[in-house]
DNA sequence: GTGTACCCCACCATAATTGGGGAGTTGGAA
DNA sequence: TTCCAACTCCCCAATTATGGTGGGGTACAC
């Protein structure tokens, strides 16, 4: 493996003209050839099942990897959902043996034994994972990480913008606005109050509360409180 | 306003070598001198009132700012709390009059009027913003936003390491896992399903969903099932 | 000056949620 | 092996939430 120093400008660029998946798949491949890479992979994590991602990862991997509940099993997913700088595969926790078998039938289909993920995380929860791997020496490997750290992280960063822009569909909802009232309400249930502390705590009657609960619902178009609530955070309408 | 370009490794390296909270005021007060700016500050969104920041505001616009129910009221927090990309203030709304009055004694109080802001997001649900801003002519900012994107966000990620270092009290074991039952369970009442839904659609007995309930209650630390649902969302455990 | 959106209060009855018990299985980790 | 965490199931009674309907008031914009 070299070395490089990368045109960072030329890079960032290119993603940044990227319109579709296929030219986030293509600044991927480009990626991994520029840095002399095994794998360069982009993979948004997504609770309903795999979906969205690109890189240069076997599809044969990809798909094992969804079969193996990779969610719940893969250090790199749950070390980097816990973490925010980006983190080098070995700082991760491969003590349960699930996951030191899944690391092995890694390397079998063609992953690097040396790997450096950036967790990003966008609005609404999104979550996503930038990695680069390859099979080198922990000493060579460390010495890319160091010298690229940044840039990856750059890059990483604008990865999740273009796949974000390609997949609007996950944070539509132009939401329409709560009353003043609405939002204390909301607040006050999303911080655990039971409508009659959120009441006493407005000094309004729990039937006036129960207007205003039943008018946010509306809005938000929830089934109910829970869900009102959920939405109301979700949309960043209101905060705990 | 004079564009400089920067020294990215030496602001990024006195960053790292920030040992304490009164470090990262030094660096971003250097920022600030560096860039010619009118104020450079990084600020750790969180509903309990304000606490975790620093930056050139003043102390007053600061207290203000909070007495305000900016959470609520500012284009900067609410804008960017649903937005991945770095924001020019300009692009915000500020149709709402309470968002132009907080602009205008904000103006007052020193701030700028020209502002960029990148959000940056932890683990749990953790948000914070990265400002700069200045006065000057539009054009002037933006030739500046334009060439110090890149930097900015890798000094935001930067402030934010930090920043998480310091303060490990607020994510660390605060937030105990949930279990993969735990997470149907929360997620599908996020999304609206009652209990004799959400039961039903996992398979199980109702008595056996208010088990997992009851347990993700305790481990969230929750008052009850709404209270549960938005600390899970909030802290990332589920995502809706 | 008519509409619209917000703010406040009341009754009824039904449906849903919660809190307190107890008990058994499995699979992985120590 | 033993332990523990996760998963599954059950009862009862009390509390809470919901779905209707109705009424009043203010403020602001068109």
């Amino acid at each position: 493996m070299v070395v490089i120093s990368p045109k960072l400008d030329h890079i960032l660029e290119a993603l940044e003209q990227a319109a579709t998946l296929e030219g986030l798949q293509t600044a991927s491949e480009a990626l991994c050839a520029h840095y002399e890479l095994a794998h360069v992979v982009y993979h948004w994590v997504d609770s309903a099942g795999d979906q969205y991602g690109c890189g240069t990862y076997s599809v044969a991997w990809q798909e094992r990897h969804l079969d193996q509940n990779y969610l719940r099993t893969d250090p790199v997913v749950s070390g980097c959902y816990q973490r925010f700088h980006p983190v080098d595969w070995k700082r991760l926790d491969w003590s349960s043996k699930a996951a030191r078998a899944l690391l092995l039938e890694a390397i079998e289909h063609g992953v690097g034994n040396q790997g450096f993920t950036v967790p990003i995380r966008g609005p609404n929860g999104q979550f996503a994972l930038f990695t680069v791997n390859n099979t080198c020496s922990d000493s060579e490997w460390q010495v890319f990480t160091e010298a690229n750290r940044r840039d990856l992280i750059l890059i990483a960063h604008y990865f999740n913008q273009k796949a974000l822009e390609f997949e609007p569909g996950r944070t539509p909802e132009t939401s329409q606005a709560l009353s003043p009232r609405e939002i204390d309400a909301m607040t006050l249930l999303a911080i655990g109050y039971s409508r009659a502390q959120v009441a006493n705590t407005l000094s309004i009657s729990e039937h006036t509360l129960r207007v205003y609960i039943e008018s946010a619902r509306f809005k938000l178009g929830a089934l109910n409180t829970t869900h009102a609530v959920a939405r109301a955070l979700s949309r960043g309408l209101i905060v705990v």
